[in-house]
DNA sequence: TATTGTTATACTCTATAACTATA
DNA sequence: TATAGTTATAGAGTATAACAATA
């Protein structure tokens, strides 16, 4: 059964729908052991390398609303992967810490995806893998253009 | 707030997960007016290439649980684009088939979807268009053997 | 016994409206 | 008035177990 090769196969958005759904569900494995889910693993890296940050300027880099990156901040809090302090220059807003504990679990959940994305990429040379990430990139950018203008 | 390209912008994974969102909403605005979504316009192309296609057969095609099939085919046959009919040579079985409105919707979607799809690839030229086509399918293809082996 | 389609269910992800407290 | 965080909610998407009809 290969004639749907000629159809949904020569349309690029397709195959990176598959391409993120295999991945998806493979990453799940490596991050679940770890207590993270994809975008908990996210938002604890950026968490990590920016101390102090707020809860909707994450929710902007990571391009999720913020009514549920409230779920996710819950969920690394009571994990005790993170802290929320009230800002002291602006008391609606919470600024975000990781803890000793996240520091070290999110440095190892780092080093873990990028082993495995080394091995997504199993036979992608190292120049045609940056050019694969401008791609993407591309991609993105190009979609959000013509999507609507938020 | 550009510290967290250093990161997560390295990882293919993420890259592929941002873009694969930011396609997917716009994606649904061009599909959405034609009375489909992603995974009901997929559908109804392989079937109207694959006329007399079993249900189970488009499942696996695509990627998609059985349970979760019901649903789109009953929701494609709602909308009269397919008719499915029992086999006579297994009467388990339906033999999926799209109607004449379902071709016309379908032919009109392949087209609108193609079009959607030069869009987002703006700027790609043809050779890196095939070459990105290949890197997704060897990503889809590593991750699902690293994943479960079902 | 195994398979096709089905039901029921549940969990994740995502999106919107409306609220509160602060600014 | 506007913004940060929150609540409630609803719609997709996805995954599993168990069933009836048929093989």
């Amino acid at each position: 059964m290969n004639h749907e090769e000629v159809i949904l196969r020569r349309i690029v958005g397709y195959n990176l729908k598959r391409a993120n759904s295999a991945v998806l569900a493979t990453l799940q494995q490596v991050l679940g052991p770890l207590g993270l889910r994809r975008v908990t693993f996210s938002a604890l890296a950026v968490i990590r390398s920016h101390p102090g940050l707020r809860q909707s300027d994450l929710a902007e880099i990571l391009a999720i609303d913020r009514p549920n990156m409230v779920l996710i901040v819950h969920e690394l809090e009571a994990a005790g992967f993170i802290t929320r302090t009230r800002s002291q220059e602006d008391r609606r807003a919470y600024e975000l810490r990781a803890t000793p504990k996240g520091e070290c679990v999110s440095e190892q959940s780092v080093d873990a995806v990028f082993d495995f994305d080394r091995g997504i990429t199993e036979g992608i040379g190292e120049e045609e893998r940056i050019m694969l990430i401008g791609l993407l990139n591309r991609i993105e950018a190009n979609a959000t253009a013509m999507g609507g203008e938020k």
